[in-house]
RNA sequence: UGGCCCAUGGUGUAACUGGCAACACGUCUGGUUUUGGUCCAGAAGAGUCUAGGUUCGAGCCCUAGUGGGCCAACCA
């Protein structure tokens, strides 16, 4: 037995070389900490991830802690939406946390800081402070308000908290550093005051704490030894660690702070107010359009979860600028759906096919494999007649030598079905083919085992029963945007770089079996793509979303 | 006038305390195939941003430069 080398990221090196110095296996704990204000998408997906990623690896418990500090944009309907989405990647978090649930703690070390006189109340306009904050290249300069004495400070506090005073009235601060040259340092501001309802603690809190006085705090009350955020935060660190310090006992677990890169999807944005921009102007039809980067908008797309959890992994995770194309995400899905995914036979632009030698009226039902990269998918009963519907894309009245689909005197198969050779084509006024005729040879039928029908033809086509088809509306979806990056370009908007064609709704004809698919059923059109009924989809109007085409090394020499 | 982070094929990542740059996607060949899919076999493609330095030896360490990113919400 060959040891192999397992590729760590960096982040699990980080972990491994705690272990081997100053954790023990059981003090490893991880957490999600989402603010639910919006819907989750692909780049909550890769930390969803790695977080529970690194849980099932380590045996670690992973919370899914909501970072509910700000009363004015959340909302219980996320909180559900969130939830939602973390379970259907299949994730089980230990313990479900609020941030607002550490609100009475932190408010008392928050008086426990301003006694030790590492916090005052600061009452000017947020305008002064900013402006006293200096510049990343300039030093700030003091409050006036920053010497004032403990018992005025607590005294602000309480009105603060109690509601006596109005909004932007005081804040809290913490005395640090006013020439820090980080930012962060400079007398941060630890409470603000918020007469709004909370969706959790309705109105019994009129001051909220900020971010970096929560995050770090709520880390070390659910002792987590680890806390992953991306790499923007990372200025944020010191200040993590700086009140970390102020209420830290050394018998605890002290919660590390450590950054990655989030990483970008090409093709797409990510940001709420440009997601929200798209649904509000109509451009989709909303969070969950199915080319949305939601997480609801990649499962309404067809997406499954193992193809986001693959795609997760595979992409791995770093510390510097990414953008990964979609063509990694597209790979992942139909890796996943073609183990999954039961082939059917679809026509999404039909032309009749009819054959001349096949006695009229009758109805041949033919075996046809479910799947056959799964042999206990069975198989099932397909309707063949005298006039089929094929791709129009797949006749050409003539054709050079590399085209393996139907051409008049050449012989193709009828996918499951007969060899079948082109005689002539039916044209209207216009010239537009409306029937191709063909014949069949009755000794090629599939399975047979006949001479005949072992007989090389250079192609196979898909195709359905005239008779026998359901009509069902396919929605193709393509990329929603024509630019990698549409949100980095110089002097435009990424609103310029929407694809017009990022949908086009047709009406095809499926085989009869589908007739009673459900909604997030996926299914392989075979030649085709990967394609999932839409949960618009009703029993006399079937509603299907492609995921994904297959791949099509064909449509490259075209 | 500042501080911090980053830099490896087209893309994303790997290379344990320095030891012939690896994997996946993509691309290109060829084979199998009743899906121009899948699968199988193989190939091309970077000498690791630049310049110095340390060392027997540097993608890994040091210095400087260049390029990119982050930092001045009572957002997270």
């Amino acid at each position: 037995m060959s040891e192999e080398k397992e590729s760590l990221n960096f982040i699990e090196h980080i972990i491994e070389e705690d272990l081997r110095t100053t954790h023990e296996k059981s003090d490893l704990c991880f957490r999600f900490p989402p603010e639910p204000n919006g819907y989750l998408h692909i780049g909550h997906a890769s930390s969803i991830c790695l977080n529970f990623g690194l849980g099932e690896k380590y045996s670690a418990p992973v919370n899914l802690r909501f970072d509910d500090t700000n009363p004015a944009k959340e909302e219980q309907e996320f909180v559900d939406a969130i939830k939602r989405d973390i379970e259907w990647l299949g994730f089980t978090w230990a313990k479900e946390c609020y941030a607002s649930d550490y609100f009475q703690q932190l408010y008392d070390w928050a008086v426990q800081l301003i006694k030790e006189g590492k916090a005052y109340v600061d009452s000017q306009s947020s305008e002064a402070i900013a402006q006293q904050k200096g510049t990343p290249n300039t030093p700030g300069t003091a409050s006036p308000y920053r010497d004032r004495s403990v018992e005025e400070n607590l005294e602000l506090l309480e009105k603060m908290k109690n509601g006596d005073v109005g909004e932007g009235a005081h804040v809290l601060r913490a005395k640090i550093d006013m020439a820090s040259p980080n930012m962060l340092m400079r007398d941060p501001v630890m409470y603000r005051v918020l007469h709004k309802h909370h969706h959790r603690t309705g109105t019994h809190w009129k001051i909220f704490p900020m971010y970096d006085w929560t995050h770090g705090e709520s880390d070390y009350i659910e002792q987590v030894s680890h806390s992953f955020c991306t790499l923007e935060f990372l200025p944020h660190r010191e200040l993590y660690d700086w009140f970390l310090d102020q209420v830290y006992d050394n018998n605890k677990l002290r919660p590390k702070q450590r950054e990655f890169a989030r990483r970008n999807l090409s093709h797409t944005v990510v940001s709420k107010r440009k997601l929200a921009k798209l649904v509000e102007e109509g451009v989709v039809t909303g969070w969950d359009d199915p080319r949305m980067p939601t997480i609801s908008g990649l499962r309404r797309r067809g997406y499954t979860p193992d193809s986001i959890k693959n795609f997760a992994d595979s992409i791995g995770v770093g510390k510097r600028e990414n953008l990964i194309d979609v063509s990694h995400l597209e790979f992942n899905v139909r890796e996943d759906l073609n183990k999954k995914a039961p082939r059917v036979m679809a026509v999404l632009d039909p032309v009749k096919l009819v054959i001349t030698n096949y006695p009229e009226g009758e109805t041949e039902w033919l075996e046809a494999e479910n799947n056959p990269e799964d042999e206990s998918a069975g198989n099932r009963n397909i309707p063949f007649s005298r006039e089929l519907f094929i791709e129009r894309e797949d006749f050409q009245e003539e054709a050079n030598r590399k085209f393996f689909r139907l051409t008049l005197d050449k012989e193709v198969r009828l996918k499951n079905a007969y060899i079948i050779k082109g005689e002539r084509v039916v044209k209207d006024s216009e010239g537009n083919i409306t029937e191709i005729h063909c014949t069949y040879d009755p000794k090629s039928r599939s399975g047979s085992g006949t001479e005949e029908s072992m007989r090389k033809v250079k192609g196979t086509l898909h195709w359905v029963s005239v008779a026998h088809a359901i009509p069902a509306e396919v929605r193709l979806y393509d990329r929603l945007f024509t630019e990698p990056a549409p949100d980095a370009q110089k002097e435009k908007d990424f609103m310029e770089f929407i694809n017009p064609d990022s949908l086009q709704v047709i009406t095809a004809y499926v085989e009869p079996s589908l007739k009673d698919a459900q909604p997030e059923d996926s299914f392989q059109f075979q030649r085709l793509g990967y394609f999932v009924v839409d949960r618009d989809s009703t029993e006399d109007n079937l509603v299907f979303n492609r995921t994904v085409a297959l791949r099509d090394s064909w449509a490259k020499l075209a």
